[in-house]
DNA sequence: ATGGCTGAGCTACTCAGA
């Protein structure tokens, strides 16, 4: 099955993109970030129509998580940590891989910055208590898909410049640090795990030209805990959609598994 | 290069993103 996930930048504004991408490729579950709307507001009639279900965490204006899926996501929640902003930034269920009751959950991590702020304390609590949780979920459950946007370039090669961005939330070493904590629990980085030393990006930011001279970085992750590897198929960042009219800022990347 | 786009909420302009 083809496991996509995407931070979309509004599902309202990106729609078209969004369904013409789905008929392109014909994923069979998509992890869907900053959403910026409620569930009310939620285009599910949309997808409905092209065959899948939504499961939405929503929020007014900002933020915001869901999945949109071919069959049914059993055991959906959004309380996998308590947010001390009480922001919606997380969105979990369960479904069968190879026999194997696998979790899925579905992130984005606060961006951070600026470092001197609330922004940047809130990022490394927020991570904290993600990291705490996945280790206590590990003991219980060792079929774990994590994935979304993470705010976080985990090394030097996953930037087209990591020295200018040296003090900033989304490479500070406290917060690559957290990465490693987290891929230390027993996670593989999918991405890297079958590419090697491989330049590529998930996001590139819409001003001065930085998708045509490829100014990105890679901040947009699969983490799979170890007894799934023998499943995995490919990954593969897709930057087909960042070409597009009306893009969003970050390119889905997509797993295929099985 | 601490903001030069973009979106939401709203209808003038702020907040947020990375």
């Amino acid at each position: 099955m083809k496991i996509i996930s995407w931070n979309v930048n509004s599902v309202r504004a990106r729609i078209e993109n969004i369904l013409d991408y789905i008929k392109e490729t014909n994923p069979d579950i998509i992890f869907l970030q900053e959403i910026k709307t409620q569930n009310e507001n939620f285009p599910s009639e949309a997808f409905k129509n092209k065959g899948y279900n939504s499961y939405v965490f929503g929020q007014k204006s900002y933020n915001g998580v869901a999945f949109l899926s071919k069959t049914k996501i059993e055991n959906i929640k959004n309380d996998f940590i308590r947010d001390k902003l009480k922001q919606s930034r997380i969105i979990t269920g369960e479904i069968l891989i190879d026999k194997k009751k696998t979790k899925l959950i579905n992130i984005y991590v606060p961006n951070g910055n600026p470092v001197d702020t609330e922004k940047y304390e809130y990022k490394k609590s927020w991570l904290t208590s993600f990291i705490k949780k996945v280790k206590k979920e590990l003991t219980i459950n060792s079929n774990l898909i994590i994935s979304g946007d993470f705010n976080i370039i985990p090394e030097e090669i996953d930037v087209y410049d990591f020295k200018r961005y040296e003090n900033d939330a989304l490479f500070k070493l406290e917060i690559r640090k957290k990465y490693r904590e987290l891929i230390n629990l027993g996670l593989n980085d999918i991405y890297r795990y079958f590419n090697g030393s491989k330049q590529e990006y998930t996001f590139w930011d819409y001003f001065a030209g930085s998708w045509q001279k490829n100014y990105g970085m890679r901040i947009d992750h699969f983490l799979v805990s170890s007894n799934l590897l023998e499943n995995l198929r490919s990954i593969n960042i897709n930057k087909k959609p960042r070409s597009k009219v009306k893009p969003s800022d970050h390119t889905p990347i997509e797993l295929e598994i099985n």
